[in-house]
DNA sequence: GTGAAAGCGCTAACAT
DNA sequence: ATGTTAGCGCTTTCAC
C-alpha cells in the first residue's frame, strides 16, 4: 500500500497555521510574515509537499498541460519540432501532451478528443485531414504548424520560410557554378509541391532568369520516389554535370541511391540538393548537402504563439522560420571549371 | 471570451435527471432504466459533453497520466519507443506525457519532478543518471527501460533480448561464410559494452568456438567512433575479407564511411553488421545489414508493465524483448567461396 | 431507479 | 496578517 501524498493542510497542520496561509506563503505573494512564510517552506520541505495540478487546474481553470499532435513522431524533422515544444513549454513550467497521428485522420481525431478531455490549455496541431472539421470544433486555442497551415485563415501558424530557403539553395547552385537544377518535387496532389515551386519561380523572377525550361520531375516524397525520379532523369538524354534540387532530403537520398545504382557517382557525375535536414543525410556518402528547416525553433515558436493565443494577446498571425544551409559534399565545385550545360 | 465548457449539470438539467442520475447513465453502470439512460445519453451528445479528467482524477485519485521519460526523442530508436508506448496508452485510454532529458541528470530529474506535480498514475524511465535517488524517492510506481535497468534490483524492466540478438548476428555471419568478426564496441565505462561482450562469449562458448582470439576495437557509440575504430582495423596488417559487428548503428556506418575513405568497398573489401535498427540504415550504400530492437514492442510492454505495477499484480519482473534481422545488402555472401582470414 | 450530499486539494473572496 | 468558507466537476455512499 502506497501512503497518500501529502498536501496542503498537512504542510498546513506541520506549520501551525491554516492552510490559506499555507497556500499564501507557498505562492510567494504578499501579506504574509516572513517569518510565518518560513516556517511554512520549511514544512513543506519536510513532508515533501508537492503540489497537486489536478486540484490547481481545477479550481484556476488552467490544467497546466498543453498538446502537440504531429504526423509521424519517429520523423526526425517532427521530432526536433516535438523537441523544441517540449523544452519551451518546461521553461516555462507548463507540460506537453505528445500525440503521433500517423497519417491517420481518425487517430487524430480521437488525439485531439483526449486533449480535450484532459483539458489541455491549448493546442498545436500539424493536421493531417484537409478540412478543418475538427479543428473550428476543437473549442479550445490552437497553432497551427507546418506548410498544412496556409489552407486555413483566421488561424496562427508557425511553418518554415519556403521562399527564403529556395532562395539561399539557388544562390548556393549557382556560386558553385551549376545552373538550372532538375528539380526533383512531390505528387501534385501535394500542397508542399505548389508552395516549393512557387517559391522557385519567384526566385528566377527576381534574378530576371527565366524559369520555364526548368526541368520538372515529379515523384512521392519518399525514398523510392526519389529514386524513381532520378532514373528518369539518367534515363534522358543528356551530357555534362547534371545538378538536381530535391524538395526533400528522403527523395535526395534516394537519388543518391539512383546515380550510383547507374554505375554513376555523386557528386563528379551528378550533384544533389536536399530539402529538410534530417540526420541521416550525414550518413550518405558523400554526405547530403541540403537546407535544413529550423525544426526545434518552429516548435519553440509555436509554444510561444500558444501562449499568447490562450492569453488572448493579439494574434501573431503566420510566422515563418528561417532555414539555413548545411554544406557537406553532394555538390561539386563548378565554379572554376567551362559551364556545364544539362539537356 | 470562451464559452464555458459543458458539464455534467449541463447533462443532467437537459435530460431532467440529477447529475448523479446522469453520472451513473454515463458510466455505463447498473441501476438505470434503460429509457432514462438513453434520454442521458442524447443530452450529453446534444451539449457536446466531454467529461473533465482533472475532475474525475481529483475524484478518483487516478489522473490518467502516465509518463515517459527517454534520454532522447530525436533519436529514432527512443522515438519508436515512444511511439510503442502512446499507441498502447491510447488503445487503454490514458494519456502519456513525454519527455527528454537530453542526457542531462538535471533535466531528469526536474522532468521527474513535474510528472509527480501532474500526477501521473506512473513512469516509464530510461535513466541516465547511474544513481536511483530521484528514483527510490520517486513515489510513483515505475518501470525501467532499456538496459541500465540491470543495475538495479526488486524494479521491473523491459529492454531488448541481447544474448538473443547476438545469436541471430553471429549465427547470420556463419551462414554467409563469414568467421570471427572484428568486434567494435563501445567505450569501456559503458554497462552496455559488458553485456555485448558477456553475450558474445556465451554464444561462442554454446557454439564450441574460442572467443579468445576476437579481435576487440573501443569507440564512442558514434558515427566518428565507429569510422575511428573502422581505420584502425583497417590499418593493422590483414589480408582477405574483413568482417566487422559492431554494438550500434551509428559506428556501423561510421566504420562503412571509414572503408570508402581507405578506397575500399562494402561488402566486397569489408562486411559489416550493426545493431539497433535505426532508418538511417536503410540509406547507406550499400544497405545496412543489422539487428533490429524492437523499440515499438518495448515501449509498448513497458506501459503494460506500468499497469500492473500501477494496479499492484504480481511483478514483471525483468522483461527482454526478442530482436530481429534485418538483412540490406552490407554482408558478402562467402559461403560458397574458399574459405577467407582475417589476420 | 433516482436524488441529495459529501468530499477529492486547492485558491480566492470574505471575515476577523 | 491570518482564519473561515465556498466551490471548481466529478463519483460515490446513503437515503428514499
Amino acid at each position: 500500500m502506497r501512503k497518500r501524498r501529502p498536501t496542503i493542510i498537512d504542510v498546513a497542520d506541520r506549520a501551525g497555521v491554516s492552510k490559506s496561509t499555507a497556500a499564501r506563503a507557498l505562492a510567494g505573494g504578499e501579506n504574509i510574515l516572513p517569518e510565518t512564510r518560513g516556517r511554512v517552506l520549511t514544512a513543506a520541505q519536510a513532508v515533501g509537499y508537492e503540489p497537486n495540478h489536478l486540484a490547481v487546474g481545477m479550481r484556476s481553470g488552467r490544467s497546466g498541460m498543453l498538446g502537440l499532435v504531429i504526423p509521424d513522431i519517429a520523423n526526425p524533422f517532427w521530432a526536433e519540432v516535438a523537441r523544441g515544444a517540449q523544452d519551451r513549454a518546461a521553461e516555462v513550467g507548463v507540460s506537453l501532451l505528445v500525440f503521433s497521428s500517423d497519417w491517420d485522420p481518425q487517430k487524430e481525431e480521437n488525439h485531439l478528443r483526449a486533449l480535450r478531455r484532459a483539458r489541455v490549455d491549448g493546442a498545436i496541431v500539424n493536421p493531417v485531414s484537409d478540412t478543418l472539421d475538427d479543428l473550428d470544433r476543437f473549442g479550445l486555442p490552437f497553432v497551427l504548424i507546418g506548410s498544412s497551415a496556409e489552407r486555413f485563415a483566421d488561424v496562427s501558424s508557425v511553418g518554415s520560410n519556403i521562399t527564403q530557403a529556395v532562395t539561399l539553395g539557388l544562390d548556393h547552385l549557382v556560386a558553385k557554378g551549376h545552373q538550372a537544377p532538375v528539380l526533383i518535387v512531390g505528387p501534385k496532389s501535394r500542397l508542399a509541391r505548389t508552395r516549393f515551386l512557387n517559391a522557385v519561380n519567384r526566385h528566377c523572377i527576381e534574378r530576371d532568369v527565366d524559369p520555364a525550361p526548368l526541368l520538372i520531375v515529379d515523384g512521392e516524397y519518399t525514398l523510392e520516389g526519389g529514386r524513381e525520379a532520378m532514373l528518369q532523369v539518367l534515363d534522358r538524354p543528356h551530357f555534362g554535370h547534371v545538378c538536381v534540387f530535391a524538395a526533400n532530403d528522403m527523395m535526395a537520398i534516394g537519388a543518391m541511391l539512383a546515380v550510383r545504382e547507374r554505375g554513376l557517382s555523386c557528386p563528379e557525375d551528378v550533384s544533389i540538393l536536399g530539402f529538410d535536414g534530417i540526420p541521416s543525410g550525414a550518413f550518405t556518402f558523400p554526405g547530403l548537402t541540403t537546407i535544413a528547416k529550423p525544426g526545434r525553433d518552429i516548435g519553440a515558436r509555436a509554444v510561444e504563439s500558444l501562449f499568447d493565443e490562450i492569453e488572448g494577446r493579439p494574434e501573431h498571425g503566420r510566422v515563418y522560420m528561417p532555414c539555413r544551409l548545411i554544406d557537406r559534399g553532394s555538390l561539386a565545385d563548378l565554379s572554376r571549371e567551362p559551364r556545364q550545360m544539362v539537356g
